[in-house]
DNA sequence: GCCGTTTTCGGCCCGACTGTTTTCAGTCG
């Protein structure tokens, strides 16, 4: 079983449970097992056979008797008697908006209704407007949550979001009172596929800027407006919601605002330890002082911690970190002097290496590879072994124009063959600068098979880097089922560098795996995989991952001058 | 069910909004 699998399970226990009506710090401290699952670097199986389950955050000595029942048997006898109890359809009525455990219960317990359609035929006879704390106005909004959800697009990719998100903030700002408009929850701590946009603005009065947010065109439903508060639906199905404080709370607002909400908690529960309850409006004593801040930065100062960066915020550790000062020095985007990977006509880019070249250098790059597919990719005109030597001509000639204004590297995006071989025989891969091996093709193969496919190519030894390493295309194709452990073993062997993908399409290896990966002490390299001068904006989406993965800039070898990675490729022939 | 720089027992973040209520329960983030 993944750590996936048992994160899933362990949150169907704690639905059900709350549908029974347990102890609700029980049904939390199952969630939070979960989350931490969810949120682990390593497989869950190495850590099981190490006998070091109960080191892992919100694990104790029930539920690691559970994981290891479960990782043992397969199954978990008291998973089986709670659906005995409580029907598992259950839990999929509490996916409609505004319809929670308690109401869940009622309908279940007086309607006998355990499924969604149940529910659904049961609002549109009327029956539920009589139940006790009902009435007409909440079967609507139930019969209206079940139509919601039907049209509710899932978690969308951030490259999404962001543009909307953009325009958004741009609006509210021009709005007059408005002091400060700013992104906050999964969009401002990067993540890479985003469930609502969050957005806070600073003003004095609250009502003008929600009256706009609320009435733009694009709205189709209000579902909530109030003084602090508001949340939409637009008409693509994407909701977001607004916050509105004033000037002088807007360092704590935004600390809450941007989450998560598990990082809020742990803040909270630090700053209970320091005499202060923490909210969005102030840091309150018990005696009645506070502490208001304009700034998020006095937040933390006042808790006697460093900022910690948003990317950060999912309580993997951060405030455990900043408590000790063992924050990363993370990445950032001005720190990044070359992109290494890139394609131009010679397979399926839109502009010349003379133009792409150029663009990079507008973007202040020091060194760029260009990175072209091999032919066996067949749909994008990959470059025939003849056709390598034929670039490197040109490179050469473009390199002499431009003199020292860029280094420009010959690279290839090389496949990886179904059976683990490479698209190129040795002796040409010999003759390439920078050999990237990728997976596109046969992404579905079963977990050993392409893992082992993957491990055969980073054993090459002309592989320098391994691109997007599982190929997933967000939000739709899910990557290749890498056991990514062993992967990022062989790497850690071989020298090889690991990408992370900037396109946020691919964010790819993510967050969770970049963090193990340097653990590890892979080396890595954000680039943007551009087929045209636009798509090396998008460098920023591939850099917060980093982030979001702990990433330090020495770690990442598009950071280093170009005299450090030309020495670097040297020394790996 | 988890956890300990006041604790191995007794806590467990904090507030906004809505609807059904005359003061609060449920849901959400």
């Amino acid at each position: 079983m993944t750590n996936q699998q048992l994160a899933d399970i362990f949150r169907k226990i704690a639905d059900l449970l709350e549908i029974k009506g347990e102890n609700i710090y029980k049904i939390l401290a199952y969630r939070k097992a979960a989350d931490s699952l969810s949120n682990l670097s390593q497989d869950i199986n190495d850590i099981w056979k190490e006998g070091k389950l109960t080191e892992l955050d919100g694990v104790g000595k029930a539920i690691a008797e559970k994981i290891d029942e479960l990782l043992t048997t397969g199954h978990l006898v008291f998973f089986d008697k709670l659906v005995a109890e409580v029907p598992e359809s259950l839990a999929e009525l509490l996916q409609v908006p505004d319809l929670g455990p308690k109401k869940v219960a009622l309908f279940w317990k007086e309607l006998g209704i355990t499924r969604l359609s149940e529910l659904e035929k049961a609002a549109n006879e009327g029956k539920l407007r009589n139940l006790p704390g009902m009435g007409e106005k909440s079967e609507a909004k139930i019969t209206e949550g079940i139509k919601a959800l039907g049209r509710r697009t899932d978690r969308i990719p951030l490259g999404r979001a962001w543009p909307f998100a953009e325009e958004l903030l741009d609006y509210l700002r021009k709005v007059s009172g408005v002091k400060e408009v700013e992104l906050g929850g999964s969009l401002r701590r990067m993540r890479a596929t985003v469930g609502d946009i969050d957005i806070l603005a600073a003003a004095k009065d609250s009502s003008a800027v929600m009256d706009a947010f609320v009435k733009r065109t694009d709205v189709a439903r209000v579902l909530g407006k109030g003084e602090t508060k508001s949340s939409v639906e637009f008409r693509q199905g994407l909701r977001a919601q607004l916050w509105v404080h004033p000037p002088e709370h807007w360092g704590t607002a935004l600390v809450y605002a941007t989450g998560s909400k598990d990082h809020n908690v742990r803040l909270r529960e630090y700053a209970l330890k320091k005499g202060f309850s923490l909210s969005e409006h102030s840091l309150a004593r018990a005696d009645g002082g506070e502490i208001t801040c304009e700034r998020e930065e006095q937040v933390y100062q006042a808790l006697g911690l460093p900022w910690i960066p948003p990317e950060l915020r999912e309580d993997r550790g951060e405030v455990q970190a900043a408590i000790k000062g063992e924050l990363p020095k993370l990445v950032g985007l001005k720190d990044i002097k070359a992109d290494l990977q890139m394609h131009s006509t010679w397979s399926d880019g839109k502009l010349s290496i003379r133009q792409m070249a150029d663009a990079a250098i507008l973007h202040g790059y020091q060194l760029i590879a260009i990175t072209d597919h091999s032919h066996s990719l067949g749909v994008v005109g990959g470059m025939s072994p003849e056709e390598v030597l034929e670039q490197r001509k040109e490179i050469d000639e473009v390199s002499k124009e431009l003199g020292d204004k860029i280094h420009i590297v010959q690279g290839a995006e090389v496949e990886i063959k179904s059976d683990g071989s490479l698209d190129y025989p040795d002796d040409v891969l010999a003759k390439i600068d920078f050999v990237l091996a990728a997976l596109h093709t046969s992404l579905r193969q079963p977990r050993q098979k392409v893992t082992e496919r993957m491990i055969h190519a980073i054993h090459n030894p002309h592989v320098d880097m391994i691109p997007h390493p599982t190929g997933r295309l967000l939000p739709d194709r899910e990557g290749a089922d890498l056991d990514m452990e062993a992967v990022l073993a062989a790497a850690a062997k071989a020298g090889v560098v690991m990408e992370i993908n900037a396109h946020p399409a691919r964010l790819d290896l993510n967050d969770v795996h970049a963090r193990r990966a340097i653990e590890l002490g892979i080396k890595l390299s954000i680039n943007t995989d551009a087929h045209s001068a636009e798509d090396m904006d998008l460098m920023h989406f591939g850099v917060s991952t980093a982030r979001r993965g702990w990433v330090e800039k020495d770690q990442v070898i598009n950071t280093w001058s170009s005299s450090k990675v030309l020495k670097w490729l040297k020394s790996r022939g």
